[in-house]
DNA sequence: TTGCTCCTCACGTCACGTGAGGTGGC
DNA sequence: TTGCTCCTCACGTCACGTGAGGTGGC
């Protein structure tokens, strides 16, 4: 017989634990001392305390420990049970890998040079979206020449999708494609349509993306800074990215482009 | 101007999330109404978002990410945090990662015998500890050459111990090593002591070790069975044993050895 | 008598999720 | 009028840690 106090130090646990494994019924001591309330453990129970630890370790809760304990679960629920914890933790184990590799890109940076960098880069799921487009052919990708491609693209467009009766239900979306004659341009803007109808514009569904995702505030001819910082990033954060990047205009209220907000998505993969 | 509902689809949060950041302060509306409370958010404030998102994906407390936000923490107390995030991540990508292989190696079991393995085995760091020990030589490792060894042993150091006037202040530890005679067996009890004193017992420090233990129950005849079990566990599970087994004698108030229980100390590395 | 161990409440944790109950504009 | 979105409380979560306040045996 041990005392509280004398179990918990052989099982390495509190005393405080103890006494909630006894609250919520999954270790009960072998006694109770009537009068004072004393609990009393046997020697052999400190196999039953294992096995609680035992399971906590592989992460499940103590509810869950004291199905299994009382094996109030089939092979097969215990099974499933496995299975889902193994992708839990799988998914935990990557979330914290990421999350490490970030800290330690930070940290090279701070080393470097002695200055923390922005952080408000973040990766994001981005959602299928389908979108009524217009496109077009820019000579480069710098903004001088995409400028002059997407602005127009994107007047004849709205035009026209207020002559079919069509809303937009987001905001506009460009993105961009290599192709022979230059970079082709898309100028987009979410519907909420069937597609196949032949107006002068085209329903295209844009797939599903994880992206590397940064504000860029003030007008289009200064994205390339942006899109450099993003792209630093990527790279130091151990992921590559798979295509061209897209642009999301939040905030084009600003006559001039000076209180213009985007967003920048560059899809992206793990290295 | 987005409403709280837009902002949070931009941001891919839940409206109670930027709720909660507003209340905390860490990110507050940029106009609230002051007839209806709604609250209003500028496209910029989405650079905002990512950057809390951010710091709380690498695991930062919120408040801790107010404090980085509010830049009221040097870079030096930056690098500082980021090194114990490391310290902290690659502690729980360690565990998670032995809690992985442990559900794997459960799942190998149900799979291929239809039935759960017994999971009362655990690790633990097993602290150092000083005892006072006598030694023998025993032909083998089977528990018909320990057993006669053993016991006497016992009695003589309790006996010594006794006449010597200390007290263990601990369970009876049992180690054994390997010799060119066969095997040095240490019947060993904890003391409080200093070392140094020439009596019939030897003081000696047993180091840290981390172990796998198990609980043994019944007569120590029938101990390979258990330390067969132990064994396997510790090699399916991705560790390997660093010599040979302590067994800690936490109740041996039986005469006759079957009510014994024993706790099994295997050291191990990861493999 | 002083420590030590034991006891039972009961609050606090951390970042929200989830109703409950109600309001305002299309 | 019916949905939809917004609002403010306020409870619940999970496994204990941490006092507060008190007791019993050496």
């Amino acid at each position: 017989m041990f005392t509280i106090g004398a179990f918990a130090r052989l099982g390495l646990v509190s005393v405080r634990m103890l006494r909630h494994y006894d609250a919520v019924g999954l270790l009960q001591p072998a006694r109770v001392d009537a009068a004072t309330g004393y609990r009393f453990y046997e020697a052999d129970q400190l196999a039953t305390l294992n096995r609680v630890i035992a399971l906590k370790d592989l992460g499940f809760t103590l509810e869950q420990v004291g199905t299994i304990l009382d094996e109030k679960v089939s092979v097969e629920e215990l099974h499933g049970m496995l299975r889902l914890r193994r992708t839990e933790l799988a998914a935990r184990i990557a979330a914290d890998s990421a999350a490490l590799t970030q800290v330690e890109a930070r940290l090279r940076t701070i080393e470097r040079e002695g200055r923390m960098h922005p952080d408000e880069i973040v990766t994001k799921q981005v959602a299928a979206v389908r979108v009524a487009e217009l496109t077009g052919v820019a000579q480069s990708y710098g903004p001088q020449h995409i400028g002059p491609v997407v602005q127009p693209l994107y007047q004849q467009l709205m035009c026209a999708l207020a002559e079919a009766g069509v809303t937009p239900v987001g905001h506009a979306i460009a993105y961009y494609e290599d192709t022979p004659d230059g970079i082709g341009v898309h100028a987009a803007v979410p519907v909420d349509v069937e597609p196949g109808g032949d107006g002068p514009f085209a329903i295209v569904d844009l797939p599903a993306i994880e992206a590397a995702t940064a504000i860029h505030r003030g007008p289009m001819d200064d994205v390339l800074g942006t899109l450099d910082a993003t792209a630093r990033w990527i790279e130091e954060n151990g992921y590559r990215t798979t295509g061209l990047h897209r642009e999301v205009y939040l905030d084009t209220t600003g006559a001039d482009q000076s209180d213009w907000v985007t967003e920048i998505q560059e899809p992206i993969v793990r290295a």
